[in-house]
DNA sequence: ACCTGAACACCGTTCAAGT
DNA sequence: ACCTGAACACCGTTCAAGT
């Protein structure tokens, strides 16, 4: 319907981030786009979402805020290479990417792909709250896209199915670990859950539910309080293992070509 | 395990957001704690989040910015007033929350909390937005989350299974809205989506991702361009209904309590 | 082509001082 | 008990000027 490219193009850019359109060029980088993308890594990865101000990430390039600008343009724009940079380092943990989509383990595969997802979301907590607005069409969200369609037109899926299908993992992998990252910058400290009163770990967010819910008047909030106690039992681990089996069986439902192991 | 509170006592204060406890005092209220959140929810409907400071808010409430910090003591903790007051409004939208939970349809009762909630959340778009980091114990959230478990139990799920679906339940919702709203900050132009070329019309967006898909070399994205027109096809509307039919299924199928209509 | 300092127009929050 | 002005320590971004 519309423009197609030539074989071995390069991918064109997308028109929802535009970056200043600078010849490419590579010196003994002092200072330079990828340079200033892996700086601001790992200041993300130190300090968190909080920390990343263009002065700051300048300071740690030893320049000054304004020289930032001229190679990335803006500091969402430089979220944008740090979001697809990451979706990069995501793709790579799936098998080699190589491995070709299998119709009899199409299930699986989708379900190794969701939990690469989360893993990526869990070693970088800013992750998911940088990804809101932001249209994943980078070229490493492209080469993730092209892989997630492929297994769920493998699968079966007719394509439309498909299309909605791979548009609400999305949504609901990084509706699960939004919830699960929230607002927590920093990674957690190496000694996280271990020790005791510690309100940033697991156990002791689920055991502060707990008391809370417990705590309630039992006559305005009798279930509430008749189910304190599973509050604190709460595996994530479990639930988002739960929530995309329950997602991808329900998704097998949809698909038109009947496979041996299931059924309408 | 732990305070039992006694019956009609009032809700006590949740750990996470404290409020600086002042006596509930009322007057001409050229300001209280009341007005603020008002006038708050008044600007970010208008504005979107953005334009949320706590400079702007004291204007609009001819104050200075100092002067609202006696009443709800941070940005933060206004925000989580803000929060349960939205919450608080969707709680009204379905049926009149006395209804009481129907085992025989409980999924049907289930849906109709789950559009509600979306419909909350796109009738203010930075809701979910506010929620991120916000665990919902106000009092407003607790009355929802009491009867979105007493639905769940009566539809025979386990207690454990009960608890995991609701915080899954609210974790899809989000993820599915927060992905819908993006950061679209203002509310859509009353003639958003008729005017043709505006980029933030729903239409428009699906426009631009199919001509970018289809325009992108073939031979490195073989799925994304044969699917392209797909996804200027999406519809919103469909996708959630798929979403949460989808989930809610696999929850039923997980009761144990098995009814008339389902089997394992 | 690339970098800089200085400025502009903002933030959230604190605090001594007022009534 | 409530409100205030002024200050502190920040922001993202622009822009004329440098090399």
């Amino acid at each position: 319907m519309t423009d197609r490219a030539a074989p071995g193009a390069p991918i064109p850019p997308s028109p929802w981030h535009r970056l200043p359109d600078r010849p490419v060029k590579r010196r003994g980088e002092p200072i330079s786009r990828e340079a200033i993308v892996a700086a601001a890594i790992r200041l993300l990865d130190a300090d968190g979402l909080a920390a990343l101000s263009m002065r700051r990430l300048a300071e740690e390039l030893g320049t000054g805020a304004a020289s930032l600008y001229w190679h990335v343009g803006s500091k969402d724009a430089l979220l944008d290479l740090v979001f697809d940079e990451l979706i990069g380092e995501g793709v790579g943990e799936f098998g080699d990417g190589t491995e070709a989509p299998d119709p009899s383990r199409w299930r699986e595969q989708l379900k190794e792909i969701a939990q690469a997802q989360r893993a990526l979301s869990l070693r970088h907590r800013y992750l998911v709250r940088i990804s809101v607005g932001r249209i994943p069409m980078g070229p490493n969200a492209l080469r993730l896209s092209e892989r997630v369609l492929a297994i769920l037109l493998a699968g079966g899926l007719p394509p439309r199915v498909a299309v909605q299908g791979y548009l609400l993992l999305v949504a609901v992998v990084n509706g699960f670990t939004m919830d699960e990252t929230g607002m927590g910058d920093a990674p957690p400290a190496p000694d996280a859950g271990t020790r005791p009163g510690d309100p940033a770990s697991p156990g002791e967010t689920g055991a502060m539910a707990r008391d809370y819910l417990a705590s309630l008047p039992a006559d305005q909030f009798p279930v509430l309080v008749s189910l304190a106690d599973e509050f604190a039992l709460t595996d994530r681990n479990e639930r988002f293992a739960i929530l995309i089996d329950t997602f991808i069986d329900g998704l097998a439902r949809r698909a038109t070509k009947v496979r041996p192991d299931e059924s309408a």
